[in-house]
RNA sequence: GGACCCAUAGCUCAACGGCAGAGCACCUCGUUUACAUCGAGGGGGUUAGAGGUUCAAAUCCUCUUGGGUCCACCA
């Protein structure tokens, strides 16, 4: 043993050493407990970030359950992440001096298909060198053709069953990525911008006689609109109510109605009803059959229903256009500062535009009310806890999901529209015919799945071939077979990820996976919180303060990193990362590394002397010894058990450290020859017995000294109960 | 507007109803069977404030103040 543990001597060696032997390949066996966990599939598009090492959580429950004689899958997979791939592939087109419209989509799609490839192999290394303990026989692609199909057909059943529904509606279009999101990708952004007031006068031409004020931040918007609403207890306008008003520039005459949404106290307590481009005057259109005016199209500039002079203008443009307008009329009263919330889109930041669009929606009231029993009944546990009123507060307002985007990368949404019978059919297998009228007349979309459609099924996808999925599908037939991967490992032990995807990911799960299989997909969520600098910021490219793991490894070795993202902090709560503290546990773990070394060197010394007879006598100091160690095993064990891992941690690394290295070595050294022997037997097994226990934390070094002192073969013959 | 979280040593944080702790930083000393990526010792706290429950509160409850995060259809 050197006198420093050298990890990038070991690190390698290990893992393949692991993978060759197959420690972490899960098969049924029945005689043991199922242990499941599916890792949150990175994005197989770029490198892994300190984020996904926090997934050393998992890899310590992993650990730790296989150490208890449990059986372990930890299955590994990686995301098409459609958008993002899609996003930042055309960033890489844009470097060289080409777009997306440049290809043809199946060219594009292969093109990003190649591209996602090549970084999905890098991506999978750097999860290997983080030492994760994952069942790579099974790993796992969104993209996988038996994937693809249960996705399909799990969009099948939401159709049948009619959760799953084409309509046209206000969708948050962002023009410049080109397609539609759901709720959840659209950011607020406090905006300072400006409130018009605009008179809709009586009389187009006295405009003097009166009228009825509006206040808008989207004047151009005006040229679609198709009615004006007031509170229906607002008495300032009860005379007006169902009386008509002109419609400035476009000269059309609009009905005065009235709607509970209205807010008297805003503006003038008059609104402007544009049912085109506004969710809340959608809705308002819908009570009052108020038809539907689009002035603005797809690519962000007006359309033919506007007059000419706007046609073909960007909206800003536009809005210049028309408060010009309105002054020249004298119908603009008045303008005022006024700061709101603006949508824009989550990864380009351009404002979002509201468009109708027929779009594909599953409906989520009736999934979230059987996921809000699962957590309400505790049959899904969360930790911490504080998350489970989060969850619910979600699953309480969820809205329709969207699931179409209009992006190449991706699954195609398997819908097809009759053209005869005039309704949309949904086939997993590419149709030949309408099922109904049997004709070969109709449109397939082009549209595809939301990422987030295919991860909310990768729990229960990951386990499933095709043919037992197809059993859900149709309950009917009956085939006996033996226990399958899902049988056993199905509904997985433990979710575990970030708490910043609670909404876009465990909650989805929780409602699909419960709409397919009748079973909760997990029985925990673990949750963990984001890694942002030494300030507590978050890490970005811009400010330059991004730590890549992968460098910490390189520096420190990968079990230095691991106990630096969980040592001395809490669960579900953000950490605030720097270097020091890596250090501080690439410390420890040299530390580990000499109180090792010092009992092997002892070893030797004694083994030399084969003579000197042992004689088995409680010597003070081993009655502490053992009282101490057999203390620290039992909250360990509870600690794990309860999912408090770090405090689990901080134990272990006090009592190796300032008990065993500081206190009982230092002491040992006063002992007389015979006594040391003897101390030094039972010094020898609690010292191992305590590689094991911190083995699910730092699994290199442990592993390396484990098989220094025994020469041969793996941590892993033992387990923890015999410690 | 709604919800959630946080406030403990100079800094970063533990302690989850039972003697306020660790790492880093600071000061003093120390090469002895491993480790200077080390050891021995030291200074530093009315646990944001006020009230309550309790034999006992950093911890549970209420309020106040100051921060942070997430969400919402104020046009």
């Amino acid at each position: 043993m050197e006198p420093k543990y050298q990890p990038h001597l070991y690190e390698e060696k290990i893992y393949q050493f692991w993978e060759k032997n197959k420690l972490f390949e899960a098969k049924v066996d029945q005689k043991k407990k199922p242990f499941s966990i599916i890792l949150p599939p990175p994005n197989a598009n770029a490198d892994l970030h300190l984020g996904h090492a926090m997934y050393v959580y998992e890899d310590i429950m992993i650990r730790f359950h296989k150490l208890l004689g449990d059986e372990v899958l930890w299955l590994p997979g990686a995301d098409h992440a459609g958008f993002e791939t899609q996003y930042v592939f055309e960033k890489h087109l844009k470097k060289q001096g080409k777009s997306r419209f440049d290809f043809d989509d199946e060219t594009l799609y292969q093109m990003i298909w190649d591209f996602v490839q090549n970084n999905r192999k890098n991506m999978e290394n750097q999860l290997r060198k983080l030492g994760f303990a994952l069942d790579w026989s099974k790993k796992k692609f969104t993209l996988d053709e038996d994937i693809v199909q249960i996705v399909k057909q799990t969009f099948k059943k939401l159709f049948d069953e009619g959760l799953a529904y084409c309509d046209k509606a206000i969708v948050n279009y962002c023009v410049n990525c080109g397609t539609s999101f759901s709720d959840l990708e659209v950011v607020y952004q406090e905006k300072k911008g400006k409130l018009w007031y605009i008179l809709y006068p009586f009389d187009r031409m006295h405009p003097e006689k009166g009228g009825i004020t509006v206040a808008t931040t989207r004047p151009e918007t005006m040229l679609g609109d198709m009615a004006v609403a007031v509170h229906p207890k607002d008495k300032r306008y009860k005379n007006l109510i169902g009386k008509a008003v002109n419609l400035p520039i476009v000269n059309r005459g609009l009905k005065i109605i009235v709607d509970e949404v209205v807010d008297p106290k805003f503006g003038t307590g008059a609104v402007k009803v544009t049912p085109a481009h506004d969710s809340t005057d959608w809705e308002i259109a819908k009570r009052h059959n108020l038809e539907l005016r689009q002035v603005i199209d797809t690519d962000g500039r007006m359309t033919i229903l506007t007059p000419q002079e706007f046609q073909g203008k960007k909206v800003l443009e536009a809005r210049e256009l028309v408060l010009q307008k309105l002054k020249e009329l004298g119908l603009l009263v008045k303008e005022e500062k006024h700061t709101h919330r603006v949508g824009t889109c989550y990864k380009c930041g351009c404002v979002i535009e509201p468009l109708p669009m027929e779009n594909w929606f599953i409906k989520t009231k009736p999934l979230a009310k059987k996921a809000k029993e699962l957590i309400v009944r505790e049959k899904i546990k969360i930790y911490p806890k504080k998350f489970k009123k989060i969850l619910l507060w979600w699953l309480d307002h969820f809205h329709d999901w969207n699931i179409s985007r209009q992006i190449v990368w991706g699954i195609k949404i398997p819908a097809h529209y009759c053209n005869i019978c005039k309704k949309w059919f949904v086939s997993s297998e590419s149709p030949k015919k309408c099922p109904s009228c049997q004709e070969n007349n109709f449109l397939s979309t082009n549209n595809t799945f939301d990422t987030w459609f295919s991860s909310a099924q990768w729990p229960f996808a990951t386990l499933m071939t095709q043919k037992e999925n197809s059993k859900f599908q149709s309950p009917n037939s009956k085939e006996e077979s033996k226990k399958t991967l899902f049988d056993y490992f199905y509904p997985t032990t433990v979710m575990e990820t970030g708490y910043d995807i609670l909404p876009w990911w465990v909650a989805r799960m929780i409602m699909i996976g419960y709409f397919v299989t009748k079973k909760p997909p997990f029985l925990n969520i673990v949750l963990h919180g984001l890694v942002r600098d030494k300030k507590g910021q978050k890490m970005s490219k811009s400010k330059g303060n991004v730590i890549n793991p992968m460098e910490m490894i390189e520096k420190y070795g990968a079990d230095a990193l691991r106990l630096a993202l969980v040592y001395e902090t809490t669960l579900g709560a953000d950490i605030n990362f720097a270097e020091e503290r890596v250090i501080g546990m690439r410390n420890f773990i040299n530390k580990l590394w000499n109180i090792g070394r010092f009992i092997y060197l002892n070893k030797k010394l004694k083994t030399q002397d084969s003579k000197v007879k042992i004689e088995l006598k409680k010597i003070p100091l081993l009655v502490k010894l053992e009282k101490d160690f057999k203390e620290t095993k039992r909250k360990y064990l509870r600690l794990m058990k309860s999912y408090r891992f770090s405090p689990a941690l901080v134990l272990l690394h006090n009592f190796l450290w300032h008990r065993l290295a500081d206190f009982y070595i230092e002491e040992s050294k006063k002992l007389e020859e015979n006594d040391k022997i003897n101390f030094f037997i039972r010094l020898e097994e609690v010292y191992l017995n305590c590689l094991v226990m911190l083995h699910p934390y730092a699994p290199f070094v442990t592993e390396a000294i484990w098989q220094v002192f025994k020469k041969e073969g793996s941590i892993y013959e033992k387990n923890l109960i015999s410690v």
